[in-house]
DNA sequence: CTATTTCCATACACATGTGTACTGAACCAT
DNA sequence: ATGGTTCAGTACACATGTGTATGGAAATAG
């Protein structure tokens, strides 16, 4: 008699792993930064435990290294390809902008929350700036490969930065219509370049059909 | 005989007022956030115990309403004044570079431990959009006096009010003279127009004469 | 079917933090 | 000087958090 495909009970609750945990932790960190990544409450919300906890991680501190260590694996890799472009400034910029508003590997709700954590802790910060200053150095490549001076390359490159990191900071929630409606303006004012109005306005199809 | 004019002895320490204690819960804000503002930590630097805390202060949230309160009575005022000239673009927006860095009124560590508190308190936040948003309306008004259109005054504003934001969250430190050396660039950045010579190098002497 | 590995519960020791009640000392005005 | 006001110390109850030791149940392997 052959064994059932299913090792164990399809009904029964699944024990847990160490993925699980990291998940909650993940969310914790993200909703209520690092202070709120406790074990007793991830503990409650996974309704195990804290028993359970101690046999997957070390202490507290292991688990903090697995969320940054997630995070380096997923956000800057995100950035690079979107800003590599060879094709022309317009796309490269406009997928820059797409990082952050579409729910593509780049998680910027975790990077927000990685930068408020570096606030907090030396290690943290140093990664995070290390980061910062590798995006940036992206994105100048790619101001220069459109014809910028280098100078003037790098400062575009900070602003375009600067502000995609305040814009998030500040928590602007516009309608989506209303952000697109500013998008010639932002471009020009990063790049002193008018936006191509055929690329325009295909970014404006490919973002609203993704946004329904 | 007459009285010493000191009432109290001079060479005792003072006894804390409730301004202390807000102080050194100001300290522990910048530099730690709001979890870091704990009564019994305060108490030890201020070599005192809790009991005095309890005499000035109602509890631990009434501590913290006068930190919010003391917040909004320094910083946007400090804006608003940077940026209501009218004699000419050039020095409104220097102006407003030199409220994050020179030691004015506007307090920009401050500035950065509330937008860093805001993400975890519902009310801080409201209160520092409302403030976000009232200075980004008194930048797009500086813009608009000095001839751009509505929109574009608008969204320059923005830019000008997230790099800035940006460049402090993200901790940027390089030597003074390198982040004067892009005062042009981040200038046509900015506002699309090259800065006055003159302005730029007054700003340059101004500044260094600050700094020493 | 047994044995081992994997996962979770329980109980304990300890640390840090809040808030209250009560006491005591220093200062001030009369 | 003395009595009220202002400030600070002490002691207690309680809450939340970490980490360890140990035992037990459930899944898996032999």
């Amino acid at each position: 008699m052959t064994r059932p495909v299913l090792k164990t009970n399809e009904y029964a609750e699944p024990r847990l792993g160490r993925g699980d945990w990291i998940d909650a932790a993940m969310e914790a960190l993200i909703s209520g930064g690092v202070e709120a990544v406790r074990i007793t409450r991830l503990a409650e919300t996974l309704s195990v435990t804290r028993g359970s906890f101690y046999w997957h991680f070390e202490d507290r501190d292991d688990l903090l290294r697995a969320l940054r260590q997630r995070w380096e694996d997923t956000n800057t890799p995100a950035i690079r390809s979107a800003v590599d472009r060879k094709d022309c400034l317009d796309r490269a910029v406009l997928g820059f902008f797409d990082a952050w508003v579409m729910p593509n590997r780049f998680d910027a709700r975790l990077d927000h929350a990685m930068r408020a954590w570096a606030n907090l802790d030396r290690d943290i910060r140093k990664a995070v700036e290390a980061e910062d200053s590798e995006r940036i150095n992206l994105i100048a490549e790619m101001f220069g490969r459109f014809g910028y001076p280098q100078q003037e390359a790098f400062i575009r490159a900070r602003i375009l930065y600067f502000a995609q990191i305040g814009y998030y900071a500040l928590g602007i929630h516009e309608p989506a219509t209303e952000r697109l409606g500013y998008l010639e303006s932002y471009y020009l004012g990063f790049t002193g370049r008018d936006v191509d109005p055929e690329i325009a306005s295909a970014q404006r199809k490919i973002y609203l059909r993704e946004m329904e």
